[in-house]
DNA sequence: CGGAATCCAATACGATACTG
DNA sequence: CAGTATCGTATTGGATTCCG
């Protein structure tokens, strides 16, 4: 395991190269890049919350728009999060599910929600 | 306790109202707001690092400019992550450090690091 | 229904120069 | 040294319309 459960990138930063720097944070980025956005989040918790179809998802999302919504249900499909099934009925409907993959991300989702809990309360003050 | 260790944000989105899901997201973009972007990081770390100086933060950090380093310094500043202290030296100089409070960070910076570590392996092949 | 096409606004980021 | 000013580019998100 190339990661104990006391060791932290910012302590490795602290005790190696630059370039060992730059590999923790590319990594870092790469999950942010995942998951930033202000829709990818909100696509993900609707599709996890049941609902399947395109404009299902539009509608269970306030002002968001089909191109975005589009956009970023490719993105998500490219990163495996989200399977698009096609079903050849008349008309043809398309079903979007969250992988079993997805839940990796509620450590990720997990932490950052903690953490944006706390710093709402710290910055606006209690 | 809101949250006990085994509850996660998508789980609760599932069981409950499309308000509280709302509630789950905006603490989620609070956390993304404060880490997202491409300079926050390097620049946590290059500070992490010892670099405390304006120009000795941003020779470490290859291809940051002044005015995005600047900025990016006063965004951190606000959330309370990096402290700036005024010398009254000649001439004056100024030092970034990081606060206690930026240790709260690593959790999240942890969790990141992880999922964005496998995630890579995941999608470009071993 | 499930999008794609087009056009537009806002923001992020970059290059270069300059100041106290 | 520690930034600011100005300008330009690029990426992102939004509004509207259209299509099979």
């Amino acid at each position: 395991m190339e990661l104990t459960a006391t060791s932290n990138a910012r302590s490795i930063c602290r005790e190696t190269s630059h370039t060992d720097c730059q590999k923790v944070i590319m990594p870092v980025r790469d999950a942010l890049d995942v998951i930033s956005g202000k829709w990818k989040l909100p696509i993900i918790i609707a599709v996890s919350s049941g609902h399947k179809r395109f404009r299902d998802i539009e509608r269970s999302i306030p002002r968001i728009t089909s191109k975005v919504l589009s956009k970023e249900l490719k993105d998500l499909e490219t990163h495996k999060l989200v399977k698009r099934t096609v079903y050849d009925s008349q008309p043809v409907s398309v079903e979007y599910t969250l992988t079993p993959y997805a839940d990796t991300l509620n450590s990720v989702i997990d932490a950052l929600h903690r953490w944006g809990l706390q710093h709402r309360k710290k910055i606006l003050g209690r």
